[in-house]
DNA sequence: GCAAATTTGTTCGTATGTATT
DNA sequence: CAATACATACGAACAAATTTG
């Protein structure tokens, strides 16, 4: 018996399950059932269930049972388009001309602005100073009624004074920040630095995205750092995304429009 | 009571961890001496160590104890560099440069060849009928010692016909293989595609970067397809990397060299 | 090299609490 | 309110890995 009893009867329902015995969003034998179907005490059958839950195989449910996860259909964002004449992927309007043409129904929240002094990691990517005053401006997005990114944009408060006023005012901005600033201030975005990690998601994040609280979905944390015609940040903007429902892509010299998009083809059943 | 004993244990010990008055390596208190301090059963005091460790803010170590999450330095990898002259980040020599940059040493396993037929996703992204014969060339790379990352580019064997011999032949290719295949067919390449996912590591996977078993460390999944002059597929490089250790770096349209890279100047202490 | 001691890993049984139907 | 199902907690015993004497 080389194997702990516990990873034996994980492997038997990972089998059920990825043979299709047990279908997504199927309810499993409860914990007395598979007690006597495997011959073990609970707290084995337990030990079983906690592994497949680490694996996000099963979602255990309090008072109702527990159940074959169901797959997410994942989202790709491109990331590089157009760095000359407007925004990269994944922001402002091009979220929502993104999701659409995916067949899908994009959401904004209305942009919250909020004043903060930057500080340490900020203040370096921006290249400002701490204690630079910046305004905040967040959004939130969804697809399909699902919450997908949480999207912060920071901007030194000089772009306000200069007479950018519309940055810090709540709600969207139709035209876009870039071509905002391009057409008050003549400032020019001429490309982007996107930096992406990988973290567990806070208390925050985990509660918004209705993500287990025990930090097994991984959020992508993306820093894109904007630069104007100078090479001078104009802004940084910060995105999570978990990544059980995110995927990106990046376009790098000339290269063909993908007639053949694998995540995205997945319609749900 | 609102929190249950095993969570506020966990809450205590997190505390103490990122205090610092349990610095990263040093060993916690051993179960049974736990048990004394917060007046638990050992099996309380072990749910509290398991919430811990799903965070990834401890280990253990049957027979040795329970001790404190070495925080690792990730190298952050540009994916974005030189479309057309040659490699895009993080392949070949640039990979050597890249890492040798940032004061660490770099390693290379031998490439190793092997022949095989194209399949439904391999096929789709290289735009070939599935069964057509393929040249598979995988690499491992490693980091001060530590494995990094695992690569396996596929390229059709018609390029071998047409007399790039030597993508058959193991073991590295000097100039690369993107100058290879245009010095000796001609062939440019002029853009790639990165297309960028997490999931759980396979058995693999967990087994060459010594990964825990239970998925919790999860990886990148970046899928390059790169094309020549006419839009057509040249390769299919795909490479997986664990996600505690890897960071990536896109830069679109005019950027200045990073002057600042945080998560590289952290030298081990 | 072996035996003992230490430490975590697995399994059982049992009781009680909490969430949902 | 009752029944059902998962969540928490305790106690106990033995197994397996590692270090120490």
């Amino acid at each position: 018996m080389a194997n702990p009893m516990y990873r034996q009867i994980a492997e038997d329902l990972r089998e059920q399950i990825e043979s299709g015995a047990l279908a997504p969003g199927s309810q499993l034998p409860t914990e007395l059932e598979l007690r006597e179907q495997y011959n073990a005490s609970r707290n084995t059958v337990r030990d079983a269930i906690k592994w497949l839950t680490s694996l996000d195989l099963v979602e255990t449910r309090p008072g109702q049972g527990t159940f074959v996860t169901e797959p997410r259909t994942p989202f790709v964002t491109t990331l590089s388009d157009d760095p000359l004449t407007g925004l990269g992927g994944g922001e402002g309007n091009l979220f929502l001309a993104e999701v659409s043409a995916a067949h899908r129904k994009p959401d904004n929240s209305p942009v919250q602005v909020e004043m903060q002094n930057a500080t340490g990691e900020t203040a370096a990517r921006l290249r400002v100073p701490e204690g630079t005053e910046l305004v905040l401006r967040h959004e939130r997005r969804f697809i399909d009624g699902t919450p997908y990114s949480m999207q912060t944009s920071y901007y030194p408060m000089d772009l306000v004074e200069r007479g950018a006023k519309d940055l810090q005012r709540a709600g969207n901005i139709k035209q876009g920040t870039v071509e905002y600033l391009r057409e008050v201030l003549g400032i020019k975005q001429v490309g982007y630095r996107d930096w992406i990690t990988v973290r567990a998601p806070n208390a925050t994040e985990a509660d918004f995205f209705k993500l287990p609280s025990d930090g097994r979905v991984a959020m992508y944390e993306v820093f894109r750092t904007a630069f104007d015609g100078n090479q001078v940040p104009m802004r940084l903007t910060v995105t999570v995304y978990p990544t059980d429902r995110n995927q990106f892509i990046f376009n790098i010299g000339t290269v063909p429009p993908p007639h053949n998009a694998p995540a995205q083809e997945d319609e749900p059943t």
